[in-house]
DNA sequence: CGAATAATATGATCGTGCTCATATTACTGG
DNA sequence: CCAGTAATATGAGCACGATCATATTATTCG
């Protein structure tokens, strides 16, 4: 196998179909490694070739949807002022995560916790790809650049926005966007009173 | 045993004596509860008679510190505004907590993350206790009862000034400062932009 | 084709947090 | 002092994420 059959490499959609499926129907707890590996017909060990932790699992499905959402954002443009840019910019990506909603917890407990310098890659590009369209949209909207403590802040009450989502019980998550808009206007005016 | 020698309930005690001191020396996740069960001489059953996780021994011991750093707090008393008060109040927190630095991140993430309600009884008492002193100081200060909303939103920015905290390498943790001066700064200025 | 080699798959096994059936201990009333 | 009882202690055992030595399979080269 010196070089590897690609094709074979569908076996890592194998997993991430019969991951999301279980996921969905015994919740993340309630799935074990053993249980996807079944369902995805591979052994136990083969689940640990494709990835790293059960976590990174979840995180793949994930950054698969906020590729989407950045793809739609980025599309609908113009925004009067940065924080409504940021508010569609994050309530793009909530919608495409709609259907991972239950399953972010995990994610924001272990990987994404609110800084933690990475422990893994997947953390990383989760975290730097969002935090570079941000400072992307600060630039373009004529704020200096965010100094990494602004980015800090940022980051911190984009994974509370996170947290809370996944746990919202309003209806239709209308406390989420309440909180959001809230959580930006106070972080873009606090950009705004010009601080480093 | 009808009524609990509760001179028997200092087993409690040397359970936490162990605790600290492995933790200390091996990390929270380089101590197993074995470990700890052996160094206070109980069986391993019976430390989960006592704490109802691994994670609940470092809450305990973060509460002793939290208790005195609160007792501390209110002695000192008269801050100008209410940023000011905000931060004595943490800045007092995190120098009792200095010794558990280390261990606050596996509390972070399992039992204190940014809101999801709660698992433990722990969980609560640590949020809700210091909540409420800050509510108080609101109060205290003369702004409008603190909504749900605005709790939440420093309750996040707490955290990930905890969480930063935890994982400062700045010599003396002089940039953790900068955070929370600035995440309290932010905050307030926001309440008195008058919200709700 | 048939070694030789390298990539991948396998599942037994490990480490660890936690549980639970059972044993032990401490206390009570007679 | 002796059952009877209830609180507590015990450690074998479980569940599950993850590892790793070994087996299998694919690919290359002579």
């Amino acid at each position: 196998m010196r070089i590897t059959a690609q094709q074979k490499s569908a076996t890592r959609q194998r997993i991430l179909d019969a991951a999301i499926e279980l996921f969905r129907t015994h919740g993340f707890e309630g799935t074990t490694t053993r249980d996807i590996a079944l369902s995805a017909e591979i052994a136990t060990g083969t689940l640990f070739n494709y990835f790293e932790t059960k976590e990174a699992i979840v995180a793949e499905l994930a950054e698969e949807k906020l590729a989407s959402a950045r793809a739609a954002f980025t599309e609908a443009t113009k925004h009067a002022g940065l924080d409504e840019a940021l508010f569609a910019l994050v309530a793009a990506e909530l919608r495409q995560l709609k259907a991972l909603r239950k399953l972010m917890l995990p994610l924001l407990e272990t990987t994404l916790s609110p800084l933690t310098t990475s422990r893994s890659p997947v953390n990383d590009s989760l975290r730097t790809e969002h935090l570079e369209i941000v400072a992307g949209l600060a630039r373009q909207h004529g704020y200096a650049e965010l100094s990494p403590l602004a980015l800090q802040m940022y980051w911190t009450l984009y994974t509370g926005v996170l947290a809370f989502w996944a746990g919202d019980k309003s209806p239709k998550q209308e406390d989420t966007l309440a909180l959001l808009d809230q959580s930006l206007a106070m972080f873009v005016a606090w950009l705004r009173s010009g601080v480093r």
